[in-house]
DNA sequence: ACGGTAGTGTCTACATCGTAGACTTATTCG
DNA sequence: CGAATAAGTCTACGATGTAGACACTACCGT
């Protein structure tokens, strides 16, 4: 893969989101997950297209599922790729660096 | 302030780096701070382009300084708003969220 | 003194990421 | 059947990320 791994911050709350949702996320719970967690609402489009890009440059992998209820066309799962786990990494230390010694900051208000 | 503050991670670096440095870092140690911690290289065009969108978000203030060796130009030294840290802590959270529990794997590698 | 070199900062241009909303297709309910 | 609902696609555009050419000034060596 290339080594212009770069994650835009969106794209890692995607990444992350659907590993905590364990293996084979759903698209539904995996927009909840980041609205709940970040305060913001999530639109379809944004959504998908980050998911998109992921599944360009290798870090999201995903797989039919049989439909259960209420829906139609292809549901799909989602899962992260070793090389997305890697990627958050990097990008989650790099900020973790910067924000040594200035956590005081993190924690007011 | 507009509730749009979001932050891009590399706005959160710039934000960060400078609040490394003290008040009124200057901008040769600012980007070497970044370069430093997220290992990779920081063009002037990066750095300067995106301080001056941090400024007019009201995150970043400047304000010029005497020269004192092998320079030219107006030095600047920035300063970190109040607002600036404010949205670094709502950036900061968001990701902690959804870090929360996945913290094994920022640890391998 | 003069050109080379280096330290700042400006400007332009383009690539990538973030985001909304209309559109499509298919299923359930009345 | 038609209305309402759900999952996903497509288009388009604004916001961010990034490089490199320019311009200006100060120091150095010869």
């Amino acid at each position: 893969m290339s080594p212009n791994a770069f994650l835009g911050e969106f794209e890692q709350m995607v990444l992350l989101a659907i590993l905590k949702q364990g293996e084979h996320a759903f698209a539904l719970e995996v927009r909840r997950e980041i609205e709940e967690s970040a305060h913001r609402k999530v639109s379809r489009g944004a959504f998908y297209t980050t998911l998109d890009r992921l599944e360009r440059k290798g870090m999201v992998e995903w797989a039919e599922a049989e439909p259960t209820a209420r829906r139609s066309g292809p549901l799909r799962r989602f899962t992260v790729t070793p090389e997305g786990v890697a990627a958050l990494r990097t990008s989650r230390r790099a900020l973790e660096t910067l924000w040594n010694g200035l956590d005081l900051l993190a924690e007011e208000g």
